[in-house]
DNA sequence: TAGATAGTTGAATATATATTCAACTAATCG
DNA sequence: CGATTAGTTGAATATATATTCAACTATCTA
């Protein structure tokens, strides 16, 4: 009765790799951050709201209108990007203006991109 | 009566940076592509898998044991990166072998890591 | 050939989440 | 002050998806 059957349904083929591979594993902390992060990132909305505040501040009625969408979802969106802390927003009267708040957050977009075109 | 009615629930603020932004907005379909790769890397356990196969190439109960998971749910994960391209593989006798497939994922989780670090 | 093992797969379940809707706050302006 | 507008927010709904379970295929070996 192998140890392994109260880690998982199956045994350890490859000791030494599954050894090295758990060695250089990085904190689960930092890896459930990696997924968090990527998690974000990973909805059409938000990558829309992320380009287009690349080019430029804007409110949230005009996000709203450069997507054709309603101000309350796009709101909901931005508050999720604020809480991740990948946009910063200033209030001036009754506005609010969104930027990035990561310079990241670009050049993640860049690789991303990279890996699409490489994909062709 | 304003013609952006029929987009959204509000007027365009600044309609000059709306302009702006939708003269410089990418592809629809890039920026869907770029929300599905970002989805894909957007899970706890495929960041741990592609984690694990920078080091190594692993078979699935390899990487079962070192995240102390089922085969099931590896295979399943291994299947959804392996339709992204993410992942490739290669069968040696009853045991299938995965690796990375594009070394742009390496590239991604490092600018992920780095956003990581800069919030704190 | 029979049994055991590695891996896959479809269905079911449980959970997460995107958008809508309605009600709300805060700021502007007559 | 009262009306209007920008934006936020919580609840509800609809949809997506991660894991489990059970059944299956393919390969190895006794």
């Amino acid at each position: 009765m192998s140890k392994n059957e109260f880690i998982c349904d199956c045994n350890v083929i490859h000791q030494d790799k599954v050894d090295d591979t758990l060695n250089h594993m990085a904190d689960e902390d930092l890896l459930n951050k990696l997924a968090e992060f990527f998690k974000i990132l990973g909805d059409t909305t938000r990558v829309k709201i992320l380009y287009a505040l690349d080019k430029n501040e804007l409110c949230v009625c005009d996000i709203a209108n450069v997507l054709g969408m309603s101000k309350s979802s796009i709101s909901h969106q931005l508050g999720t990007l604020r809480r991740s802390g990948i946009v910063k927003c200033k209030k001036v009267g009754k506005e609010v203006f969104y930027m990035l708040d990561d310079e990241h957050v670009q050049h993640v977009f860049e690789v991303g991109i990279e890996h699409i075109e490489h994909r062709r």
